[in-house]
DNA sequence: GGCAAAACTGAATACTGATTCAGTATTCAG
DNA sequence: CTGAATACTGAATCAGTATTCAGTTTTGCC
C-alpha cells in the first residue's frame, strides 16, 4: 500500500511522463465522478485529458486499476488533512469536533472523488473494505489512547465507538455534502458534537 | 409512489402473468446484487427467470425500471418489517433496539437486495435518495413522539438524531452484515444500544 | 548532431449487450 | 369450439467500448 502505483507498471521516467500520468488520473477522477465506473469511458478520459486512447495504457494496465488508484489517493489525503488538522489537541471533544469538521469539508471539496470511494464497493469490493478499514484502524486508535487517559467512556469497546462514529459522519455528509453540496451548517455540526458528546461521555457516577 | 408499477406498462392481466413478472423480478434481485447493474445482463436475467430475452420487455420497459422497482420493494418490506416488529412497544429505548435488531437480520436475509439499493446512488441517484428520505420521515416521526413525551433529550433535533442513527446502523451492518454475513454479535449489539441510550438520554440535571 | 530511451498515437481488433419486432403459442370468455 | 386477448419468443439490429500494437515523435544525454 505504501506504494500506490500497480505492480508491474514502471513509472514515468521525466517530469513529461509524470504530468501526463497526472492529467489522466485527474481526468479519469472527473469522468468516474460524473458517470460512474462502468459509464465512464476510456475514450472519455483521455479526451478530457488531452491525449490519444492508447496513452492511457502506457500509464495503467487497465480501467480498474486506474479506479482503484483514485480511492488510494483519497484515503491518503484524507488521512493526512485529518491529522495535520487535529496534531496538537489532546482534548478528545476537541479532537472529534475538528476531524469531522475536516472530513466534511474534504468531502465538499473532492465530490466526484468521495463518490468514487463509495462506488469502489461495487467495482472492488476489496479496495472499499480496505479503505473503510484503514479509517477505522486509526480512529480506534485515537479512542482507545482517550479512553486510557479516562476522558471518554469505556463501557463501549472503541471499535464499536469508532464504526459507530465513522456511520454518523457517513450519513450526515450524504445528508448535507452529497445533496446538497456543503457542509452541515454550524447548528448542525453543534448539534451533531451533543449527540457525540453525550454517546462517549464518561458516566457521571465514576467522577 | 403508491403503485409500484412503472407509468405506461400495465400489470399482467393474468396469474400466469403475474407469476412471470415475479420469476424475472425474482431473477433479476439476483442477478443485480451479485454483478452490479452495469455488469448484470438482460440475458442472464431471463435465463435465471426461465423466459426468452423478449419477455423482460414485456413487463418492464426497460433495465433501469426493474432495478428501480427492487429499491421499492425494499423500501416497503424494511419499512413493513420494522413498525411490525415495534408495535405496541412504548419505550423509545426498546424501540430503537427492536429497530435496529430487525434492521439487522432484515439485511442478513436480503443481502442482494441491499446491495441494490446502495448501488441505486449510481443508478439513479433520486431514487437512492428517495429511500433514505422516507426512511429518515418516519424515524423522525417517532423521535419526535418520545421526545414530547421527555422519553428523551430535545437538545438535539429529531432530524439530526435520525441521521446520526440511521448512519449507525448503516455502518455497522457494512461492518457486520456485508463483510462478515451475520448481525452483529449480541455483546456488539448491546455496545451499540450503550452508545446510543448515552447519545439520547434526557440531561440528568432535568431529572 | 546523433541516437537510444521514453512518450505518444489512433486505427484496428474483438468483443458485449440493450432493445426491437414480426411472428407464434396459449388462454379463456361466450 | 373459436377467435380475440394475452403471453411469449429469439434472432436481428444497433451502438457501443476496453484493449492492443505497429509505428511515429519527442526528449535528453553524450
Amino acid at each position: 500500500m505504501a506504494d500506490t502505483l500497480a505492480a508491474g507498471q514502471k513509472p514515468p521516467a521525466t517530469a513529461k511522463g509524470r504530468a501526463t500520468r497526472q492529467a489522466i488520473l485527474e481526468a479519469a477522477e472527473e469522468v468516474f465522478g460524473e458517470l460512474s465506473y462502468d459509464r465512464a469511458s476510456i475514450a472519455e478520459i483521455t479526451r478530457r485529458a488531452g491525449v490519444a486512447q492508447g496513452t492511457f495504457y502506457v500509464y495503467f494496465p487497465d480501467k480498474k486499476t486506474a479506479f482503484i488508484e483514485l480511492v488510494h489517493v483519497l484515503n491518503h489525503n484524507l488521512r493526512r488533512a485529518i491529522s495535520e488538522e487535529v496534531a496538537g489537541l489532546e482534548s478528545r471533544f476537541e479532537i472529534e469536533r475538528v476531524g469531522f469538521r475536516t472530513f466534511f469539508n474534504y468531502v465538499v471539496h473532492h465530490r466526484p472523488l468521495y463518490r468514487i470511494v463509495r462506488e469502489s464497493e461495487f467495482v472492488d469490493p476489496e479496495t472499499h473494505r480496505w479503505h473503510y478499514q484503514t479509517i477505522a484502524e486509526s480512529y480506534i486508535r485515537g479512542l482507545a489512547k482517550a479512553q486510557g487517559e479516562g476522558q471518554i467512556s469505556d463501557t463501549v469497546s472503541a471499535e464499536t465507538m469508532a464504526w459507530a462514529l465513522m456511520g454518523i459522519a457517513e450519513l450526515i455528509g450524504a445528508r448535507y455534502v452529497q445533496w446538497e453540496g456543503r457542509p452541515p451548517p454550524d447548528e448542525i455540526l453543534d448539534e451533531v458534537m451533543t449527540f457525540i458528546a453525550c454517546a462517549i461521555s464518561p458516566p457521571r457516577s465514576e467522577q
